[in-house]
RNA sequence: CGGGCUGUGGCGCAGUUUGGUAGCGCGCUUGAAUGGGGUUCAAGAGGUCGCAGGUUCAAAUCCUGUCAGCCCGACCA
């Protein structure tokens, strides 16, 4: 491709919308551009990129038994009522009425399309294990997008699914699926962490995420450095029973009832902990939190020192969001703000966290403003109705695994494996007949990864001040050509090195443009194919053309005769870097 | 959906406080010089100042509404 001719321009200056710098620079680099929030163009080299990405995936999903096939965009509403997800999920689903009147949507996934297609095909045992999948365009109405192709509306992703006899069978095949994923990543440049997931709208059982660590993340994940323990945060266990101190020395435990203490203004758990002279780990925190598809709100008690996480949360009262109450719906409770308690006769559910246990007593909110209670023993002075797991995990904590301090950091998730069980083929009537001669559903799973938020965390992983640095493997060319001066001999050269690289199938990008040393510089940067090529009159000076990687500092001088052997030695050389074990 | 902010040639911005009929840099066109890290000079093209209403002799500037976008949060496989 000879850049005069190419489609699209590169930019001088950071674009304002861009934060992240995989955004900057892959609009910089005239990758993509903007049609609407979320919704974007890719530019033909992000699509020559896209497309390597692609056959990676699709590689590897051959690999693993996968057949490649392809689903609808627009699907009707039928096949999603069935599923019970029409009415489940809210307006991220972009829906609309054909012509005559049928309600209709664009996929946001693709269970509902081929439970449909496995109800129709699969009829006996002797089928299973089977697996497809398909690289396709999907659309979301995303409340909030975000750092170029990290998060956006309408975009690519390669989804894969399975269909297996019984839960033993996607087991045994679930771990082939997670080792293709680290594959695809490894291959494109870019490292990705094996974390526990949240089921999310998917539902199922087991879930993980393929996460790419980095401050540019809007995922937080929580890491053990010393057993591996990873999962996001959503569903991150960790010890609660080891930051537990004893209960203070002062009796209390001895307290038949609990007491009420003047705590004057201490509506914080800091405030009051201080004043009454101990640790927040022995003192609860109420809160107040209404759940989709519950009238009336839920007492919530966890331990002082922790936070609750609302996503666990939500999952145990099986809602698909929660919220905090706002003071005025307390006041309607008749609840006090900064003095909440869950004893009294309020009447409402309540749900503690297992933290809760972790003491004997402890200091609570006495539900009447400047006083709190103290000697509380859970379950004798209050009810508890439910208990379980829903704090979040913070720096520090102890692995629950291991007892090493957890860390905590931000990621990307750039796929998600999803142990779906019956969920699809029981509510959409996706049986086959067993070896016994019964009818059973289908058990599946189910595999997304994002086609462009994995080239985003390329550009994200691979990149310097000056420009991207990309990975032989997704590069839109592998070598970027071009030549300095207008003197007729570096130019036939050029040309001439052009046409040799071509014909020995090398994917060339020449610079042919009269343009100064500095910009051409400056784009090959910015664009960052891995191998450069320079041809001036100095370097056939030298003794030929001027070759430089794009991720080392030094260059040397390569023989024109010798040139193309020496480029297909390198890149032989790059693309050993990126061979997945 | 809350909080903050921004809309001015293709891109990045100034001008808005204190109304007087639009400017800078980059990019683009033409010509010349230069030719190893966004080089230099000259001449050009390009904008109903997001949109709608209002105030005024006069609005990019003041007022009201509206739309779009960005950031933080909520939300989200």
């Amino acid at each position: 491709m000879r850049l005069s001719k190419s489609f699209g321009k590169t930019l001088r200056e950071k674009p304002s919308e861009a934060e992240v710098p995989s955004h900057s620079l892959m609009i910089r680099a005239g990758l993509i551009c903007k049609l609407a929030a979320g919704i974007y163009s890719y530019m033909p080299f992000a699509w020559r990129s896209i497309k390597k990405i692609k056959d990676i995936m699709g590689e590897e999903m051959n690999a693993i038994g996968g057949q490649e096939l392809c689903m609808p965009v627009v699907n009707p509403a039928d096949i999603w009522i069935e599923s019970g997800r029409w009415y489940e999920i809210g307006p991220e689903m972009a829906r609309f009425k054909d012509r005559s009147g049928r309600d209709m949507c664009l996929a946001m996934t693709h269970e509902e399309a081929v439970t449909d297609l496995a109800r129709h095909f699969i009829d006996s045992y002797k089928q299973l294990p089977s697996v497809v999948y398909h690289i396709q365009t999907k659309f979301r109405d995303e409340p909030r997008c975000r750092g170029g192709l990290i998060r956006v509306r309408e975009f690519i992703m390669k989804d894969a699914y399975s269909f297996h006899v019984d839960e033993g069978d996607l087991r045994s095949y679930y771990p082939y699926m997670c080792q293709a994923y680290e594959r695809i990543c490894k291959r494109c440049g870019v490292p990705v962490v094996k974390v526990l997931s949240d089921v999310g709208m998917m539902g199922g059982d087991i879930a993980h995420e393929f996460t790419y660590v980095t401050d540019s993340g809007e995922d937080t994940i929580i890491l053990c450095d010393q057993c591996g323990y990873a999962a996001n945060r959503d569903v991150a266990k960790f010890d609660k029973t080891a930051t537990t101190q004893e209960p203070d020395g002062e009796g209390k435990e001895s307290l038949s009832s609990p007491e009420e203490v003047h705590t004057p203004s201490k509506n914080t758990i800091e405030s009051v902990c201080d004043y009454l002279g101990v640790s927040p780990t022995t003192s609860l925190k109420t809160m107040v939190y209404f759940a989709q598809d519950r009238e009336d709100p839920v007492l919530v008690v966890i331990r002082g020192d922790l936070d609750v996480n609302e996503r666990k949360l939500a999952n145990l009262l099986n809602a698909a969001e929660v919220r905090r109450a706002l003071p005025d719906e307390l006041k309607s409770y008749g609840l006090i703000q900064g003095f909440l308690s869950p004893m009294g006769d309020h009447g409402l559910y309540v749900v503690a966290d297992d933290s809760v246990l972790t003491s004997r007593t402890y200091v609570a909110g006495a539900n009447k403003p400047d006083y709190h209670m103290i000697g509380v023993v859970p379950g004798r002075d209050f009810k508890i109705d439910v208990t379980a797991d829903i704090a979040a995990a913070r720096a520090n904590d102890p692995c629950a695994v291991c007892g090493a301090p957890l860390t905590v950091k931000k990621g990307i998730e750039v796929g998600n494996t999803f142990m779906l069980g019956t969920r699809y083929s029981e509510t959409m009537g996706a049986y086959f007949q067993s070896e016994k001669g019964t009818l059973e559903p289908i058990v599946m799973g189910c595999y997304g990864m994002g086609v462009g938020r994995l080239l985003a965390c390329v550009v994200e992983e691979n990149h310097d001040e000056h420009g991207i640095i990309w990975p032989i493997t997704v590069a839109p060319y592998q070598v970027h050509l071009l030549n300095l001066g207008t003197s007729e001999k570096v130019i036939d050269t050029t040309d001439k090195v052009y046409t040799a690289l071509l014909q020995n199938g090398i994917e060339v990008l020449y610079d042919d443009r009269d343009e100064s040393a500095g910009v051409k510089f400056n784009d090959a940067d910015l664009l960052g194919m891995p191998v450069r090529i320079t041809i001036s009159n100095r370097s056939l000076e030298s003794g030929g053309a001027e070759v430089k990687l794009r991720r080392e500092s030094d260059t040397h001088i390569c023989g024109i005769d010798e040139l193309v052997e020496k480029i297909k030695e390198i890149l032989e050389r790059e693309a050993h870097r990126y061979v997945a074990d």
